[in-house]
DNA sequence: TCGGGCGCTCACATTGATGTGAAGGTCAAC
DNA sequence: GTTGACCTTCACATCAATGTGAGCGCCCGA
C-alpha cells in the first residue's frame, strides 16, 4: 500500500489530481486510521489508464463507466451490468471509434503535409 | 456565400461557436457591408473538421496550426512553414498517434467486456 | 519537545469550450 | 412604418480539469 505522495511520484500526477479523481469516483483508496489515503500498487496502472483516457478526450463521467470493465482482466467476474450502462458503453465505444477514425485521417493529412513541407524545405521550393 | 445562420444549420453548430471559432482564428469569414459574416460554402467542411478535431481532444490552439495544411488538398502550394510550426505539427502528430493507440486499446477492452457481459446476460450468469 | 515533511480539507482561481441573454442594428414583408 | 427574423457585440455563467494556497493534523527524527 502506498500513500498519495508515492502514487503521485510513481505516476507523475499531482496529488491534487489524485484527489480529484477520487472525488470523481475514479479511484477509491482505503484510509488508514489517521485519515491518510492508502492506494493499492495496481492503482499506478489505473491512474495511467485514467490519464490516457482523459488525454484522449473522454470526460471523467464516461471514464467512470468505462473503468470498471477495463481493469478486470477477463478472469474476474462481471459486475452486475445494468442495461443502461451497457448501452452507454456501446455508445461510447462507437464514439471512440469515430475519434480514432478522425484522428487517423487527420494525422494522415498532417503526415502527408509534413512530407511535402519537408521536401519543399529541402529543395528550397517556396510558394 | 452564406450567413452565420445558414452555416449553423448546415453544420449543426450553434452560432455562438462559429463566432468563437472565428475569435480563435479557425474561421475568417468575410464581412458584408452591414457587418454580417459571409462564409464560403467550403466552410461547411472546415467546421466539420474543426469539430472533429475538438471532439478528438485537440485544443483550438493546435487546430489553428493544423488546419492550414489539412484544407490544402495537396494541389495547392505550401504556406511558408516556420520550422517551429513543423516541430509543433510533428509533436502533435505523435500525440495523435498516442491517442489513437490508447483509444484503440481501450475500445478493444470495452468491446471485449461487452461481448462477455452480453453472453453472461444472455445465459443469466451473474457474479 | 520541537521542526520538517507529509497528509488532510476547504476554497477560490484559471483555462477552454460552451450556454445564454441583453441591447441594439438591418432588412424584407406586410 | 412597424413587425419579425436575422444579424451584431458584450458580458456574464457554466462545466471539466487543473493550479494554488491557507490552515490544520500526524508523525518521525534530532
Amino acid at each position: 500500500m502506498m500513500r498519495i505522495g508515492e502514487l503521485s511520484e510513481a505516476t507523475g500526477t499531482p496529488r491534487r489530481l489524485l484527489r480529484y479523481y477520487e472525488e470523481q469516483g475514479l479511484l477509491t483508496p482505503q484510509r488508514s486510521p489517521n485519515g491518510y489515503r492508502e492506494y493499492h500498487p495496481g492503482n499506478v496502472d489505473r491512474v495511467a489508464q485514467i490519464r490516457g483516457l482523459l488525454a484522449a478526450g473522454l470526460p471523467t463521467r464516461i471514464i467512470r463507466q468505462v473503468l470498471p470493465c477495463l481493469n478486470k482482466p477477463r478472469d474476474i467476474h462481471i459486475p452486475d451490468a445494468p442495461p443502461e450502462v451497457l448501452k452507454a458503453l456501446e455508445h461510447e465505444r462507437d464514439r471512440m471509434t469515430e475519434r480514432v477514425e478522425f484522428l487517423t485521417r487527420n494525422r494522415g493529412a498532417i503526415t502527408e503535409y509534413l512530407g511535402v513541407a519537408c521536401s519543399s524545405a529541402t529543395t528550397g521550393a517556396g510558394a
